[in-house]
Parts: structure tokens; C-alpha cells; sequence
DNA sequence: CTGAAAGCGCTAACAC
DNA sequence: GTGTTAGCGCTTTCAG
């Protein structure tokens, strides 16, 4: 049927011009066709998606970004791929970036400063058409981002920001979600509340503590600066730091951690002490994690729409790159109370 | 210092014949340069590289992809990116990968075979060069996977493989998890086991049943059809199957859940009837979620080695695509029991 | 409605 | 050691 396809071997892909050379036509209009470009007629329009169908024919997209200068691509890059939080949203980004027919390449910079600055450097040298990225907690330069700024390249930030770049950004209202849920403690009776707090580098944490401080001095409670811990929100430090609380001469009574890992291992730190939660101590976390739910007691908690965010995150990434759209917002999406066991000690 | 970048805008990336221009020599000596290539003398290559750093040139991969028919890029798919076995798989996909100087694109079927066949055609067009693969729970059709072995594309499934493609494969030892799994139930004591299975038309959901039937096979136990309901594996599949299970006239007293999620919800629904667990009914599942782990009383299951896996089938397919590996493997990784506290009657 | 031709940015065989 | 040249497969003016 097709004389030529007995020299090709089958690993060579067809392109436009063996659809074309079959045809007896240009190439030109084989490829417009492709496209429906409606000024090809209808006929030959048939016949080309015939042909390219019973070659097998497939898109170069490699060879159409090129000519486009156009990849196609938008790149994301998270901490960690396997947390449940980042996963949602990558999950989320997905959905939207797919059904408008981008590609979404991942990375993960496991936290570290080098790796961010590498990754992202590749995803500049891939074309990807925008970025979207939480911060690693390590990073505390900014020049390899500042670069698409420079370059007018779309940049999302969500979750964990840059406050010094001007773009979009995307992060769950921390600070009230903070306030709420310490401000719940105080409601349950609660008197001396302690906090575990992540990297101060890092705006979502600086605002967990500041909503923390400010329901306290809402509430009359003077601030105690040997009641907050900073560390990096571990299982271990999370541990550690209950140990701390509870070998003060006066220790907390609740506590408010920026995480729900480290609310997790200092509850059953203070369970294990013999401790009852939450009669006396109660206990709260922070991103409701899938396991808050289903431990015992299970996790007061506050719930970031991570899907959501990584839906918003692709629609605003792609009105940069689509609509060309210049102004830059930051969507701050609300953070919900959940209210469980461990801070229920009125019923 | 560069008289003609007054002209450019800030947009414009500058490509390697703007450095040679530049520097008066030719592209193909930059080009050459760039790649380290010997041939070049040292101070030529030394030019090259600042005008390059001063310029912020990076190279362009969707031209030299074109080129060398390439794309460096490796496809993965799975059913949902936000549940902690993929998260994991594809966070050890990405570490070999991103070493090995290659992207990773990812897409999630959502379990659905028109999305999947969809994405697998995206991958296509995009030439990756090498697809790595778990299947939609509902496909059942396997044309588009069939191609690859056609075009020669390099194709590495994991965990949800289809048997009829000779290709990569890894999959967790699932028959030996679910065997020594349920012969740890009998070990404990527990007379009626009742097995919670998974969609028979994935290996991996048959693996589990066999070994569960093998186990009591092995121990003179005689298999009871109604001991064993198929579903979706969803939280609410569980609770509606511990329903049926303890409505049974004479009901089992202990379950092997196909996996932890609906370990959890038949764990929760028998506790709420007022049934101790270990020691009145023991229950056991299969994944190690995070979760198992946390939970009041903590699950005993088989974990499987999710990382490892992405990471070898990352190796095996960069093993494919630049050692041009002709054959094929079938991986079994082990898996590992993991008794805690759902199972343990005897102490 | 269709074709010819140029070029996206890079690489590599071939010259010298 | 360096330059010339010819594409990779596609899109898109421009011409007819």
C-alpha cells in the first residue's frame, strides 16, 4: 500500500512529509490540516487524518515547540514529593494543566538550597512555558528566581512564598488559622499554652506564631518566650520538644504546633507520661494530615486545601502564560478548623 | 559591552550564535565548547563560558532534543498522585532521573482507562523516552501500551503490570506478603479468617487472594466463598464489608484487608460494636500507610518498598534507553511483615 | 485552497 | 582546533 514503508524500519516515526509524499501534496498542508486550519478543505482534510491514522502518525511536539518557542510545559517544584500535602497540590496542578494541554515535569529539592537552585536551572534551560514552586527551607537566596522576573517568565509561588519577588502567590491564611485554633484553646480552659515553631525564615511559620501571639494578647495571656520552640518540625524534634515542655518547672498545659508530625510524637511523648489528653493537656496541630484523623485521640487540627491550591496555582500559572496577564495577585485561600479529640476537653 | 544587546529586549534569550557572534568565531565551536568537547583549546572554551555566564545563555533543549531526537524526559503515570505508595514511587523515579540528567513528566489516570490511554498518547507525541506505568484499576484494554513495544519505546511497568506485554516489570513479592500475613493470623490463634480482596483483574489484588488461600491451604483450613468479598478497596467498601462480615450467622474473627484503608474502616466499624481488638477479632492489611502506623490499635501489615521501587524502575528503564538493554526483566521486590498491635492476641 | 521557502536553536559530519 | 553546511520536524509568511 505505502511502496516506501518497506525500507523504513518500524522504529522510524512518520513525520508530515511521509504523510504528504503519500498524498502527493506539500507538507505545508498536511500540517494545516492537522491543525483543522479551515482553510483546508474538507476532503483533503479526511484524507490526511486517514493516512496519518493508518501510519501511526504522531505529533513531534518537539519539533513544534521549537518553531512555536513554546514547550507546552509547566514545571513544579516541591520539597518533597511524598508528603501528603505537597502531593495534593501537584495532584491538583495536574488535573487543570492536563484538561488545558500542558505537561507537567516535577521535581523535589528535599529541602536543600543546591538542589533547588540546579532544578530550577533546569527547568529555565527546558523552556518550561511557567514555574511553580514551595520553597525549600533551606534556600535563603533568591537570584535563581529572580532570573524569571527578569526574563518575564511565569513564576507561582505557593505555600511557602518569597515575600522580596513580585509575582503571584498563592497560601492558606495561616495567621487566622493560627489564631483560631490557639484561640480555641483558651476557649476549652486551656491556661498555659506552649507552641512549637517551624523555621522563622519561612512566612507560613513566622504567621502561625504571630497568630498564636496575637491570640494570647487578645486575650489578656502575657507572652512567654521559654514556652515557644523553634526547630524543624520533625518527628524527633517534635519529640524533644515535648520532653522540654514537660521537664519545666512550670510547664504548658496545651500545646499548638505549626505541624501535626511534631503534635503527633509530643502527644504520645505526654500520653506516655501518663498524661491525659485532653483532660490535662490538650493538644492541637496544624495541615490535617490524613492520620490526624484516624489516630487516638485524633488531631485538632487546621485543614489547607492543598488540591485547591494546586488548581488555583495551575489557573493563575496559565493566565500568565496564556492572556499574557500582567498583574500579579496573591490568592490567600482560608484554612479551616477542625476540631477533634485532643483539644475537646469540653464537651 | 555588547553594542548589539542594546537592541534586544530583555525577553530574548540569547542563543549560541549570539556568542559567537560575540566573540567573532563560529556556533559550532560554542556549541563544541559548551559540551566540554576536547577538540577545543582551553582558552577558546574558557571565553565561551564567561561570555556565556555574562550573557545568561542556557541552552535551548527543545533545539538540541530536536536534534538529537531525544527528549530526555522520562513519562510516568499512575492512577493518583496523592496517595503516599505513588507519591513515593514517583519520588524515587525522580531522584535517579534528575541524576541522571533526565525530567520527569507525570499524569494520573485517576484510575480511569480513557484518561490513561489519553495521557499515554500525550507521552507519545511528546517523545518520551521512556514510559514508566501502574495501571488504571479499569483499564482493560492495552493497545496504547502495545505501542511502545511496536516503536521500540522503552516501557517499565510497576506494582499494577499487565501480564500480556513482555516489558520491565516490578511488583512486590504480594502473594508471599499476603501469605505470611495470613498465616501470622493463624499463628495468633484466629479460627475464621475472612479476606477483604481487591479488583481481580490487577495481578496484584490475585497475588493477595492466592496467598491468602494458600495459607489456608497449608494450615487443613477449608475456603469459605463467603469469608471473601471483592470491592473497590475504599474506606466506605470497608465499612460496608465489616457490616456484611459480622451480619454473617456464623462471622469470622479476623480480617486480611487487601489494603490499610479498609483495614481502618472495618477496624473502626467492629470496634464500635463493642468487639476488642486483638482480642476478640483480629485485623490486618496491606501497604504500611503512614497511617497504620499511628493509629489506636496500630495496624499490622505488609509494607512495601515504595521509594526502591521507583527507584529501580527508574534504572531499569535509563538501563533501556542509553545501554539499549534488549532484555527484559520481571523485578520482585520483597515485601516485609510489619506486626504491631491489630493482630497480636498472644503477646 | 495549496505550495515554496525560510527558519526555530542546536549538532555533527566533513572539510581544512 | 575551527569553520561550513546541512538538517532534526514543524509552522507560517508570502505568493499564487
Amino acid at each position: 500500500m505505502f511502496p516506501h514503508c518497506l525500507k523504513m524500519h518500524k522504529k522510524i516515526e512518520p513525520t508530515i512529509h511521509d504523510i504528504a509524499r503519500e498524498l502527493k501534496i506539500s507538507a505545508s498542508t498536511v500540517s494545516r490540516a492537522l491543525q483543522n486550519n479551515p482553510r483546508i478543505s474538507q476532503k483533503t482534510r479526511e484524507k490526511i487524518a486517514l493516512i496519518a491514522e493508518t501510519m501511526g502518525y504522531r505529533p513531534n511536539s518537539m519539533a513544534s515547540n521549537l518553531r512555536n518557542k513554546k514547550s507546552n510545559t509547566i514545571g513544579i517544584v516541591v520539597p518533597l514529593i511524598n508528603r501528603y500535602f505537597f502531593a495534593s497540590v501537584i495532584s491538583g496542578v495536574e488535573e487543570v494543566a492536563f484538561k488545558a494541554g500542558y505537561n507537567v515535569v516535577i521535581s523535589q529539592s528535599n529541602d536543600l538550597a543546591d538542589k533547588e537552585i540546579s532544578i530550577v536551572h533546569s527547568m529555565l534551560a527546558n523552556r518550561v512555558d511557567g514555574l511553580i514552586i514551595s520553597i525549600a527551607m533551606q534556600t535563603t537566596t533568591f537570584d535563581h528566581l529572580k532570573i524569571f522576573r527578569k526574563k518575564n517568565i511565569p513564576l507561582v509561588f505557593f505555600d511557602r512564598v518569597v515575600p522580596e519577588i513580585e509575582t503571584n502567590k498563592i497560601v492558606v491564611d495561616d495567621f487566622m488559622g493560627a489564631f483560631r485554633i490557639t484561640q480555641h484553646l483558651i476557649d476549652q480552659g486551656y491556661q498555659r499554652i506552649g507552641h512549637m515553631a517551624g523555621p522563622q525564615n519561612l512566612t507560613t511559620y513566622q504567621d502561625r506564631k504571630k497568630g498564636y501571639m496575637e491570640a494570647l494578647a487578645k486575650n489578656g495571656v502575657a507572652y512567654d518566650d521559654s514556652l515557644v520552640v523553634t526547630n524543624s518540625l520533625t518527628l524527633e524534634d517534635g519529640e524533644k520538644a515535648a520532653q522540654y515542655f514537660m521537664g519545666l518547672p512550670d510547664p504548658p498545659d496545651a500545646l499548638f504546633c505549626s505541624n501535626d508530625t511534631t503534635a503527633l510524637s509530643a502527644m504520645i511523648y505526654v500520653r506516655d507520661k501518663g498524661i491525659r489528653i485532653p483532660e490535662d493537656f490538650g493538644i492541637v496541630g496544624f495541615s490535617n494530615e490524613p492520620f490526624s484523623r484516624v489516630v487516638t485521640p485524633s488531631i485538632s487540627t487546621i485543614a489547607q486545601p492543598a488540591f485547591l491550591m494546586g488548581q488555583k496555582a495551575a489557573e493563575l500559572i496559565l493566565n500568565q502564560i496564556e492572556h499574557k496577564e500582567k498583574t500579579f495577585k496573591t490568592l490567600v485561600l482560608p484554612s479551616e478548623m477542625i476540631l477533634r479529640e485532643s483539644s475537646a476537653r469540653r464537651k
